[in-house]
DNA sequence: GCGTCGACTGACTAAACAGTCACTTAAATT
DNA sequence: AATTTAAGTGACTGTTTAGTCAGTCGACGC
């Protein structure tokens, strides 16, 4: 039956993102999530322990799911610039094609959650996008900073530039138009 | 007794602020607050009807504190240039003199709390630097993209560069260069 | 056709919660 | 001195919550 029915630990985690999203952690009780997601609450507690258990495992699932969409189409062989704008328009697309996953995360990395996650666990995920910072700044190509700072710099300006297209309704064609010029932009501004 | 006993509601605030930041919203109960505080429960309620409006309260201050401390130094006789460094600088150091207040604000600016104020009441805020801003532009010091786009890329500059400030321990002299340095780079994307 | 095992159930409970209310206190007003 | 008013109290309550538990159910090997 595996095929055919939903399984019923994605659909609960389903369910959460979707009203996490819309009425926050404080006010989605576990019993919520459950009757929404149409299963019985001892179901939800036989696969996560606790209620941050659950918050926690949505946040790993869906930060994989990003870093796993990004990492794909960055390929080795590109030049340097080319991997820095496939990382960009990678992460901003995605982020557009998912609303509700991208709130969750902003909302997750807000909180106090977040500490709850190990520091290990966070950087092992950036490391092969670091990596890639690192030789950037190695090759001279791009202006000499802390390859951290780099990093905060390109993942804030994705943030702002989808907070800005979020909240106005463009055509594909626009959307597409202001990815390439706000990546102009940054490019100007870290390249040497 | 006002100039020697500290104002409850003031008080109450303070609180807040701290716990919020540390355990979240969920995990801070009223009572919690009131306790710490050394003030009783229905003193709370007497100043804040709902948990809500205590919540709500707190970012409107907090909000109107950190607009203040940076509109406060951005006297009109400066150059555009200058006003848009003016602006970027007190941004960083406000959010560095004040961790705690600029961690609840971005916590609740990325919960669904933010829906529950007007968006006038936001917009009536950033209005006056939307205004400088769109003198840049109109100026063509500046290169020509919407203003709130503008607003947005330098906002997540300065959260960038606080989250990289803050993730690290540097003297106050390598503060103000990263300052310096970074913005010269945010002037080198937006300059025509 | 028997036993076990993992998925799943939902009524239940103990604790915690937001918010109430009858009341006190102290100062200002009349 | 009497009265009103506003600030402040904390025990209390009805509700909600996270989490439990005793047990159902079908599958699958034996």
């Amino acid at each position: 039956m595996q095929s055919e029915s939903m399984d019923k630990r994605e659909k609960l985690l389903q369910t959460a993102l979707e009203l996490f999203v819309k009425q926050g952690f404080n006010d989605t009780p576990t019993s919520k999530i459950a009757k929404e997601a149409g299963i019985a609450t001892g179901t939800l507690f036989y696969f996560f322990p606790t209620k941050d258990e659950l918050i926690i495992s949505l946040y790993l699932k869906l930060k994989g799911q990003a870093t796993e969409s990004i990492n794909v189409a960055l390929p080795e062989v590109k030049s340097t610039k080319e991997v820095i704008k496939t990382y960009y328009e990678q992460s901003l697309k995605w982020s557009l094609r998912n609303p509700n996953e991208f709130s969750f995360l902003a909302q997750f990395s807000n909180s106090p959650y977040l500490k709850k996650i190990g520091a290990d666990e966070i950087s092992a995920q950036i490391a092969p996008v670091l990596r890639h910072f690192r030789l950037a700044i190695e090759e001279q190509q791009v202006v000499d900073i802390d390859v951290n700072l780099l990093y905060a710099l390109i993942s804030n300006q994705v943030f702002g530039v989808n907070q800005f297209l979020s909240a106005n309704k463009f055509t594909k064609k626009e959307q597409h138009n202001i990815i390439q010029d706000t990546f102009f932009m940054f490019w100007k501004m870290i390249e040497r």
